[in-house]
DNA sequence: TTCCTTATTTATAATTAATCAAAACTATAA
DNA sequence: TTATAGTTTTGATTAATTATAAATAAGGAA
């Protein structure tokens, strides 16, 4: 029995993902997972870590979020272009971005439904299905 | 009777949409709309100006792509972190895009089918849905 | 036409997000 | 403890885009 608590904690979510547990990797884990359902900047999260006197670099919080993206930890959404934003809920939804206050918010998984999936082609798949609700203040 | 053909030509599309017909903008709409349904970035564009001897400046690409969209005439796709695609087809549409080869495909209007959309916070409305079939090669 | 005003274009600099390279450092297993 | 393989850091670098300010061109009036 070797997950008693699978991804209660970043120690488990780094080992889970084979990913060693540096200082800076679980320090970025603890604030991403700590407060569940963020989406989150890598700018934004290199700001956190600093105000927590976590001394890790903008380039390592890159690396950080591309390798658990990779793992499955997080997913990055392409809303705005020259910005990426990642998402701690890695459950299959969808996204509601406001343009104007470039606020990304969850859409329950489940909620939107999609038919007449365009077929694909031979030596292609399917790798992600991205809806994003688009809204604007008025 | 003022719009006789009122798509047909660059020059009417322009005097539609409220923007001088100068040298440049004729030319970028020549090269953009007399091949239909494009995704083009503003580097390709530019080169295919280049290419056509039409003397143009990367800034005014840019600046004609954004006024092009704003005016309705194009449609920017966020797909890419750090890259825009527009496309010429401004009809309702989805798209599938080639992780990849970084291709922009459309998928057919009316197509891809709906439900389930979430209810939208007062002083907010849709601008837009974006649907994204993301495909990778296998 | 010629002049005038304003919009547009240009070249270039500045910004921005993101990535890379090499040296310094560190977690892990033997 | 030590070796080593993986990781982080700093700083430079890239790619895409945007801002700025001077030069140019369009469109209307005289």
């Amino acid at each position: 029995m070797n997950k008693v608590r699978p991804f209660s904690h970043a120690l488990d979510r780094l080992r889970n993902a084979g990913l060693r547990p540096t200082r800076q990797r679980l320090a970025l884990a603890k604030l991403l997972f700590d407060n569940h359902d963020r989406h989150i900047t890598a700018e934004i999260l290199h700001g956190e870590a600093l105000d927590a006197n976590v001394r890790v670099s903008l380039a390592t919080v890159y690396n950080t979020l591309h390798q658990f993206n990779e793992a499955g930890l997080l997913r990055e959404i392409v809303v705005d272009s020259g910005r990426s934003y990642f998402d701690t809920n890695v459950s299959n939804h969808h996204h509601i971005f406001n343009e104007d206050s470039r606020e990304l918010m969850d859409i329950e998984d489940g909620q939107i439904g999609l038919a007449g999936l365009p077929a694909i082609g031979a030596g292609q798949e399917i790798s992600r299905i991205d809806v994003i609700v688009r809204v604007i203040n008025i």
